[in-house]
DNA sequence: ATAGTATTATTCAACTTGTATAATACAAAT
DNA sequence: ATTTGTATTATACAAGTTGAATAATACTAT
């Protein structure tokens, strides 16, 4: 009787596939109205129908890079508890990126050839 | 006079977004019929329109890596010159585990919603 | 012999995520 | 005043990937 190991090697492969992704469904997250880390995280599960997932972390590390090159910013709020949040949005810049980035890819995210390659 | 970063920000987003996609687009490269490294090459900056570009190297990797692990094979053929060439294609699991992936992210990437979001 | 094609292997740099741990700050409840 | 819970920042390591460079091997055709 043999193993089957589809699932983990499933898994593993997803995990990977996801690595880079996030950017840009951070990016959506914030082209969709300014939010603060916790939403960001929600809009991305939820969207994604938890096929994305991810640590605060790591939207903690990556809005923090993207703060430092003037893409991302924040303003502070008062939450229901606790202290400020921060909530994020896209500067200029990141508009501008964003767009530049969708513009490049809109053909690989809409195109008919890669859909029938999928089917 | 400020200096534009715009399009190395967005090469070097793009350089890591395609990480980890690779391994969907060989698949669907051998899904396509058994191809040599040089084919799997051009079929996959072809299809992506050139927005995934890769090195033979990290083809040759990738393939040796799921080698390993039975999910690809090959077969040799004579080229019109050199060596061999390695034919490559999916084993039964390599179908599998494609199907599989693709019956996840399915929603992912079909979804009307994620298309608003990118418009 | 020589040149060209195809493959395998190793190493380093660069980058991202997951995970763990720790520290800080502030508000509200007790 | 102390405790609890929320939100944030920071650091470090493991694991994984690609790009790039380099080297070695194997085989064919000229």
């Amino acid at each position: 009787m043999t193993k089957n190991i589809l699932p983990e090697l499933l898994s593993s492969w997803e995990e990977t596939y996801k690595k880079g992704q996030l950017t840009l469904w951070i990016f959506l997250a914030l082209k969709d109205g300014q939010k603060y880390v916790d939403e960001i995280k929600e809009f991305i599960e939820s969207k994604s129908k938890n096929t994305i997932s991810c640590e605060e972390q790591s939207l903690y590390r990556n809005l923090r890079k993207y703060q430092h090159i003037d893409v991302v910013t924040f303003e502070n709020k008062k939450g229901n508890k606790g202290p400020d949040r921060k909530y994020y949005f896209l500067t200029k810049m990141g508009t501008e990126l964003l767009e530049k980035f969708i513009e490049r890819n809109i053909e690989l995210f809409f195109s008919t050839e890669i859909k029938n390659l999928l089917k």
